[in-house]
RNA sequence: GUGCCAGUAGCUCAGCUGGAUAGAGCAACGGACUUCUAAUCCGUCGGUCGGGUGUUCGAAUCAUCUCUGGCACGCCA
């Protein structure tokens, strides 16, 4: 067993169909079809520990008020073997459950055995996903677009992981078209700038106008001098870009490890041209005329796919498209690498896009659903008040190094994941570089360094936890005591929606709860000096707290300081 | 113009597949350290869930219309 939750699910669901049963074995109810029973925790306390509508759900099938069939049922309730004590109906016709407090003992017990695999849960079923996020293009430093897509990104992949997926987080390397070609002709600008001065070499109106641009041509012309001056230009600019291309691959390595991201496959997609696969899938396409000829090009066919509007493939030019490498590099994933299900993270800008790629795989008897998207707004950042553009072409953004330089890791992958990715995300620059306690990771990172303080100081004592079997938990029964564990419980269920939504940010707002239910109960209940018995019980408690925040933590990598 | 996302407390946001009296943080105000870290806690204040209509026993949640903001509609990525 993985969750409390999932066995009180199986118990109320138990003695709800034998209800039901009964009561169509005695008549006072028609057969009913069920199924699933809908078992949720009420806001209010007084309303029980559990409830379920099942009562109001089947009020069609009964034919009678739902407060009715809630009484046939309850007349049937049979508790014996689960945790629940009694039951009551309220409101249009709930039944709330008051449960016995042995389950919020199992969940520490639960906790105690698990130790840092509490929280797993078996949603995925060792499904081989693909997480691909970030994949920059390569053509200057990341921004904070690309900070919000890695942290939401490498944040979904662990929660995904422990949701019992299989996991591989992707880097998608975009070293090949226009871009590149963008590149090269800026380089090529700066480096003859540097030898002919600026007023001479004119600068292209769509090139990178980054200062990294000039560093690199700097640097090459430090290195080997005017040495391509007289080569031609083609010749020029493929040498300029396979220069500064590894080091702008390598400095986002760099910053996104500084960043806590560690990629499992890093992935060219000059690769995919150069061996024939975006050829290959094109002509796949025709072949099954899944593409019409137009003005010297080639194009997806919509009407087709259901979609919009024709999507050109191959230029006039024989230049295939971006659409067309991606086509080929999502074919990759899912039928020549395999993977069950590959999600990336885009930037909301690229929403146009969802729609055209997952038409774009059915050709290959691929579904839609192998292909999921999650689009995440973009952000806005705020210096003194005023929004500043974070374009990579004015070269005026700040970078992610420049805010990991500023706000630290924690706090920027804390920020990054507390809103969830459909929601716009304002970044007040002034605000994240303060680095005041405002910020709400310290609060976690508090709690969590208060425990290792207190376990720390008892120890100092010679006082430490004894095994759980010989610790008397039904002294803990203050109110802040109880609602702590109820917090715990509730982990493996967050995990489970946090994957099944694909929204990570969930953990972040979770942990902050726990943390909340910790501060609580520590300035309500004392653990060091009281009755001894009391303080074992305590003492089991803290520790699957710290258990449970390190845990989270860990997963979302952000630093557990055991002391602050 | 068409499409996508968003609109919930002064601000930033939660609200799971429709459910009971709509929540949290910040801000404001008032309290709590002789005892395990006050980077904490407790309390008060604060809402016609953008607006209308519909579906239903029941709507912040679903449908539809409308208003507002962001984004996208290229032989760019």
């Amino acid at each position: 067993m993985n969750s409390i939750f999932d066995k009180i699910r199986e118990q109320v669901h138990g003695i709800v169909e034998k209800a039901f049963r009964a009561c169509e074995e005695k008549g006072v109810l028609p057969p009913v079809q069920i199924s699933e029973v809908f078992v949720e925790v009420p806001r209010e306390r007084g309303f029980g520990d559990f409830s379920t509508n099942i009562a109001m759900q089947v009020s069609k099938q009964t034919r009678m008020p739902p407060r009715k069939t809630a009484e046939l049922l309850l007349n049937e309730f049979d508790y014996s073997g689960t945790y629940i004590e009694r039951a009551e109906i309220a409101g249009p016709g709930f039944i709330n459950f008051f449960l016995k407090r042995d389950w919020l003992y199992d969940c520490l017990r639960l906790i105690q055995e698990k130790k840092e695999r509490y929280g797993e849960v078996d949603l995925g079923k060792g499904l081989k996903v693909n997480v691909e996020f970030v994949s920059a293009n390569p053509t200057g430093p990341l921004h904070m677009g690309n900070a919000r897509g890695g942290a939401l990104g490498d944040c979904l992949a662990s929660v995904l992981e422990k949701a019992g997926y299989d996991v591989t987080r992707e880097f998608y390397i975009n070293d090949a078209g226009n871009q590149i070609e963008k590149f090269g002709m800026s380089l090529e600008a700066r480096y003859m700038q540097i030898i002919l001065g600026e007023d001479k070499v004119s600068f292209p109106e769509d090139g990178y106008h980054g200062e990294d641009i000039i560093q690199h041509a700097r640097d090459y012309y430090d290195m080997y001098g005017d040495s391509l001056v007289d080569k031609p230009s083609e010749e020029r600019r493929r040498i300029l870009v396979d220069f500064a291309l590894p080091r702008n691959i390598q400095k986002m390595r760099e910053t996104l490890s500084a960043y806590g991201i560690e990629y499992d496959v890093w992935f060219s997609e000059k690769t995919l041209h150069d061996n024939g696969e975006v050829k290959r899938v094109v002509d796949y396409l025709t072949e099954k005329g899944y593409t019409v000829e137009k003005d010297g090009a080639i194009w997806l066919n919509g009407e087709k796919l259901g979609l919009e509007k024709d999507e050109v493939l191959i230029r006039s030019n024989g230049v295939p498209t971006y659409m067309a490498a991606d086509i080929a590099y999502h074919y990759n994933k899912l039928v020549t690498r395999g993977f069950d299900l590959a999600i990336d993270l885009w930037g909301a800008d690229h929403h146009g896009h969802v729609a055209r790629m997952k038409a774009a795989m059915t050709p290959f008897g691929l579904k839609k659903e192998q292909l999921e998207v999650v689009l995440f707004q973009l952000v806005r950042l705020f210096r003194n008040g005023e929004l500043a553009r974070m374009s990579k072409r004015t070269g005026k953004a700040i970078a992610l190094e420049d805010l990991l330089e500023e706000v630290g890791r924690d706090a920027a992958r804390f920020f990054f994941n507390l809103k969830s990715a459909g929601s716009h995300l304002d970044f007040d620059l002034d605000l994240a570089v303060r680095q005041s306690n405002d910020n709400p990771v310290y609060y976690v990172q508090y709690a969590h360094a208060r425990i290792c303080s207190l376990l720390r100081k008892l120890k100092e004592e010679g006082i430490t936890g004894r095994p759980i079997d010989e610790v008397d938990l039904t002294l803990l029964k203050e109110n802040e005591e109880l609602e702590l564990i109820r917090k715990l419980s509730e982990y493996p269920e967050e995990v489970a929606l946090a994957a099944k939504t694909f929204e990570p940010s969930r953990l972040t707002r979770y942990v902050m709860e726990v943390a909340a239910g910790f501060h609580s109960f520590y300035n309500a209940c004392r653990v060091k000096g009281g009755e001894e018995e009391l303080m074992m019980a305590r003492l089991i408690l803290v520790d699957c707290t710290r258990i449970v925040i390190k845990n989270i933590l860990e997963l979302i990598r952000i630093d557990a300081p055991e002391r602050m």
